[in-house]
DNA sequence: ATCCTTGTTGAAAACGTTTGTTGAAGACAC
DNA sequence: GTGTCTTCAACAAACGTTTTCAACAAGGAT
């Protein structure tokens, strides 16, 4: 072999300066209790002197493991995952970890690539935000099956033996309800995404509203629910959100599903000419955009960062005590108030 | 060592299976020409069969490099990069590269820490977003000067001897300015940042400016830059741009060199009971809410997949070719007219 | 004295690749 | 036949760690 540049002191160089065998120094840095504690503090000045780093392969190699995790996400557009990302790296690098980031470009295909590649490179674990729909993730089933240490993240698949941090929707759906409530509205729409069955994250705010809306004696004129499909829609019009508005009798309290929907319908009503004050508006994800708003209205904020905390915390402990746990946790959301 | 279980077949389990020896298998997989096709060929089949992948840690000792990168930005919360982190792992998963991401949390000694890290785990390359002004990047210079592959983006420092890859900011001020000559202003307010002689993109966006508004015959009263530091403000409250919009001689006219501060003056303008039509708005960055709004301004946009993408590019062949070329670049922008 | 501890160290075998070197077999010219 | 070239495959030495095992010394109990 051509010799390389020699990029850094090796554990070799280290022995021999500090006059010991290189198993020794190993010992030492790893804090074995196996090495006397004077020995230990040479070897550790040694190292400290030579700049000495370890070569994260050769540890990967011999441990059969590695520090370096995996995020796999279908992009960082989205009000919550770029924050999640940020709270996991923060507390994986906290524990001394690196995480990979792969997105998945919302392609089934591509998130099974990634996903085999995670398994192959005997990369330490993974913390996923799968778009497949519960039943079509067969690599994700094998990848639990096979003790691969997974966390979900946003989804949950409830028969997938994998643990996962979720934002409490019911929970989210029911502060969102009773906020109107408490603002004497008898009449609630809830606007939310035509698809929302497939998503469990919408479908349980729904359901938070639903329960709510019962308690409290509405019946269903008095809590509707009106879905549309952003992206159907005519580009910016909204013809859903504009017949929704039109007419005299238009709701006076709109729960959003999430903020975008929001969002919308903001826009359409200053384009209606309603003032933002003739509607109750409650979102849900606390997007970044919402509070530089003119006239900001309220959400329930997801706890983005801390689910990315949790979710890391959660792997990490999978793989530091090897144990197949699962844990799977809802994170209760807040309501602000705008 | 107590036995591990087996993740994946090795290099081995497929000679062994095609009947040759492990040095002719990694040959074949890295489709060297000094193995015959028909054998060749064997061992692939096998390889599949077997369900064979690398262990990227082997490699990685063995060929003393990874295909792991890393990309070191200090947040991902602000307008630009987290588009460009996205553009470049795009790049980069199809050129078979994996990217690390790092956050620098603002901090210079976790940024230092993260490129020593870098440095020293054998990692390819990195794409870096650093946080230091300009002359407080010894570790930075250290980087270059040993020849590890690095691209800076959104960033340069002009005594710097590395690879960059920014929007052309000064074009992009030009765009603005001319975009509101064009609408008849004979007098314009540039808002910037009060320390934006430290940061070169703002720097390079109002030098834009001053230098279309001069080239227009506009003297030093008609393009005026008016500083605010949006920190220090009573939050959301922003009384500098009260000040500035108050009376009837309010600018018709303002050039904000983000959008963060185009938002602020669009809020206060509402706030105040300015209609929007009463002044023309251009901002920068395109930033993900602005067309939202229920009255959307203009805005220069940067190219900011495009900026990850070629960074990518650029490292990918410093790595492949082991060119120590430095490349520098500047994307130009384009103007979204609202 | 012998035999166990206990604490500390070194030698050496993994881990799964890549790659320089060697050698065998066949082709071809003499 | 012998010699030289090619083509291909096997051998073996790295790469830098971790970890098992054996070794050795010092000390205490028998």
């Amino acid at each position: 072999m051509t010799p390389r540049r020699r990029d850094s002191a090796t554990i070799k160089d280290v022995a021999r300066e500090a006059g010991v065998s290189y198993s020794t120094v190993s010992r030492a840095l790893n804090d074995s209790p196996l090495v006397n504690d004077r020995t230990k503090r040479k070897i550790l000045t040694v190292a400290k002197r030579l700049n000495y780093r370890p070569n994260v392969h050769a540890q990967g190699l011999a441990r059969g493991r590695s520090h370096m995790l995996g995020f796999v996400v279908p992009d960082l557009r989205g009000t919550l995952l770029m924050e999640v990302v940020e709270g996991a790296e923060r507390a994986l690098a906290e524990a001394g970890y690196r995480a990979l980031l792969l997105h998945t470009e919302w392609e089934l295909e591509i998130e099974k690539e990634h996903v085999e590649y995670l398994r192959s490179s005997r990369i330490g674990g993974a913390i996923l935000c799968p778009i497949g729909r519960d039943e079509e993730v067969p690599w994700l089933r094998r990848l639990a099956r096979e003790g691969f240490p997974v966390v979900l993240v946003d989804r949950y698949f409830p028969r997938l033996e994998a643990s996962h941090v979720v934002t409490d929707n019911v929970l989210g759906g029911r502060l969102a309800t009773e906020h109107l409530l408490r603002r004497e509205h008898r009449s609630i729409v809830c606007l939310s995404d035509a698809e929302s069955h497939l998503v469990t994250s919408l479908a349980d705010r729904m359901q938070g509203f639903r329960e709510t809306a019962g308690e409290a004696g509405l019946g269903p004129d008095q809590a509707k629910v009106v879905t549309f499909d952003l992206q159907s829609e005519v580009p910016r019009e909204f013809p859903t959100l504009r017949r929704l508005l039109e007419g005299s009798q238009r709701p006076r309290a709109i729960f959003a599903v999430n903020d975008i929907f929001a969002m919308a319908v903001y826009q359409t009503m200053s384009r209606m000419g309603i003032s933002s004050g003739e509607i109750d508006l409650v979102g849900f994800d606390d997007a970044r955009m919402a509070p530089f708003m003119p006239l900001p209205w309220s959400s329930v904020a997801q706890p983005k960062e801390d689910i990315g905390r949790r979710a890391a915390q959660i792997l990490i402990e999978m793989i530091d005590r090897g144990s197949g746990h699962i844990v799977r946790e809802s994170l209760p959301p807040s309501l602000i108030v705008r």
